[in-house]
RNA sequence: CGCGGGAUAGUGGAGCGGCACCACGUCGGGCUCAUAACCCGAAGGACGAAGGUUCGAAUCCUUCUCCCGCAACCA
């Protein structure tokens, strides 16, 4: 797979509230596919941003005595901050209400389907709430109040308004031979079926316009006081974000996408609905939507309405992004639902990356320092050592493969075979008692090139998750930085060569003592 | 009967027709190079409830209970 492009993108979020944890969790998770694409020589382009022109953002403003642009710039502002103190090696960062190609990408797109007849004029009357941006029927409301905004008397309200409706249903057909064809469009299978599942209740027209004279959001293409419905909008993003609309040879270049990473709760828009409006514009489809799972916990989802979230700042100052990185990813695989907790974080941070990889670290330098002044020592392959080798050769495929399928946790698994392997190798072949007798010194050399060699791939496998780790490894190994190693050239067995010298560090992982404070 | 997914040792998971497995935690032992880390061993569950199919069922079927998600708020 060396050198073929590789575009991924993250959904954007919403800036009417602060980043919460599982806003890192999908971002970390396509970042660590980003990096484990460009490791492995492929040209990536990764996109993500936020989504500004929910028109509720008008309101929240209004409440917090600001100018939508100031609250908008505001909450955005704690998106990029997130990316940064995650880590997160995105090629651009979208802004929905800021960005001019996007605008103009977005009124193009908009124009195909005018072009093509997939939009019409008809008149719109329900119950609007809002707070919600979102039609309800009577049913739906409680007391007359919209259930999520039960606070909010005035949230809900009769209107009745000229909107523009895309032809959903022109496309059921196609839609259905795509999911037909192409099993793979939307992974893993249990989402799939759901996706299927909403086929069998037909596919009906979606309004996607708002006419109501709106200040903020994105003009309808020569249709003053409509702007475009804030989803369609956003969905749009994964195009202009890479110049559609603007900057024709860019795109061509790197769509169609390779991977949306995107959570389950909106899975509707971008496995039925997105699709369709890119056959209505006349656009390629994406290669495939992954559907992440949701992080929970023992009071319910964790999620912006409900406020129980884990502050990610908090989170990653408490660990160290690396292993910030690392703990979301490992205790909560990215294919399904998982419930997290402090505890198990703390305990997962102590025995993996403290005890585990830290520990090992620390030990295999520190009897190369002690016992061959630092410098490496020759290869010398008796049982134990071929068995660490095997190990480690078995690790590189199965990372390989369980990362290809952004099954990061059983990627993770398949490195840290390789360091309890190690540590193993240690207590079958005890250098220490080697060291002893000088007669041994062969066997002893080669027990620790065994256990150096097992450092520098996990090193390597890891960095994709663990950049900062990674990097710090290969320094005190003297190896070529993860970012700057050739993968063909450094993920094989016995790179390392005897005299070469290397150098013990400070703690990777400093154990927590009381597990249970840390975060 | 709206659709879908679950219920397995203290915790989290795998197994999905044939001796109930893994990780963490706990307990006991060993080692001493290392971040009181590492290695070895043990205890602990008969798999939500009831019924059925089968030589044999966590694993298939039926009913039930309880969770969770979706059904134009939400990653």
């Amino acid at each position: 797979m060396a050198g073929r492009k590789f575009y991924l993108t993250t959904a954007i979020d919403y800036v009417n509230a602060r980043p919460g944890l599982h806003h890192a969790y999908e971002k970390t998770g396509a970042d660590a596919l980003a990096r484990f694409h460009r490791q492995r020589g492929d040209e990536v382009f990764f996109l993500t941003g936020t989504d500004e022109n929910a028109t509720k953002n008008e309101q929240a403003a209004k409440e917090e005595g600001l100018t939508t642009r100031e609250l908008v710039d505001r909450n955005a502002a704690e998106f990029q901050r997130l990316c940064q103190v995650w880590a997160i090696s995105h090629d651009r960062f979208i802004r929905t209400s800021v960005d001019k190609d996007h605008k103009k990408g977005v009124q193009e797109f908009v124009r195909r389907w005018v072009e093509n007849g997939d939009v019409y004029p008809s008149t719109y009357e329900g119950l609007y709430c809002t707070r919600c941006e979102a039609f309800y029927e009577e049913d739906d409301l409680v007391d007359g109040r919209c259930q999520f905004h039960p606070n909010n008397p005035d949230a809900v309200q009769r209107v009745k308004e000229e909107n523009y409706f895309f032809r959903l249903s022109r496309y059921q057909d196609a839609l259905r031979e795509l999911y037909a064809n192409d099993p793979g469009f939307t992974v893993p299978d249990i989402r799939r079926n759901e996706v299927l599942g909403w086929f069998e209740r037909g596919l009906r027209d979606v309004s996607v316009s708002r006419g109501r004279n709106l200040e903020w959001g994105i003009p309808w293409p020569g249709e003053p006081g409509h702007t475009i419905y804030v989803w369609f909008d956003a969905l749009i993003n994964y195009v202009t974000g890479i110049g559609f609309g603007t900057d024709e040879k860019t795109f061509a270049r790197w769509w169609p996408a390779d991977v949306h990473v995107i959570g389950k709760d909106i899975s509707r828009f971008h496995c039925i609905y997105w699709p369709a409006m890119l056959l209505a514009a006349g656009v390629p489809l994406p290669k495939r939507v992954f559907v992440h799972g949701f992080l929970e916990n023992r009071a319910g989802r964790l999620s912006k309405s409900s406020g129980n979230t884990i502050d990610p700042f908090d989170f990653a100052t408490a660990y160290g992004v690396d292993a910030a990185r690392y703990l979301v990813l490992r205790e909560a695989p990215f294919e399904k639902d998982s419930p997290i907790s402090t505890d198990a974080f703390a305990q997962r941070y102590n025995a993996d990356l403290a005890n585990g990889l830290g520990n090992l670290v620390s030990r295999t330098l520190a009897m190369v320092a002690r016992y061959f002044d630092g410098s490496v020592p020759a290869p010398c392959e008796g049982a134990s050592e071929r068995a660490v080798r095997e190990v480690a050769e078995a690790a590189l495929r199965d990372h390989d493969a369980a990362a290809e399928k952004l099954a990061f946790a059983d990627a993770l698994a398949a490195v840290f075979t390789l360091v309890d392997e190690a540590n193993k190798h240690f207590q079958r072949t005890q250098p220490w008692q080697l060291a002893k007798d000088p007669a041994k010194r062969a066997a002893l050399g080669g027990s620790l090139y065994a256990g150096l060699e097992a450092v520098r791939i996990v090193a390597y496998l890891l960095a994709p998750y663990t950049p900062g780790t990674s990097a710090r490894i290969a320094e005190q190994l003297g190896v070529p930085a993860p970012d700057a190693a050739r993968w063909a050239e450094v993920a094989k067995w016995g790179v390392l060569r005897e005299g070469h010298r290397v150098r013990a560090g400070e703690a990777l992982f400093p154990r927590l003592e009381t597990p249970t404070a840390a975060a």
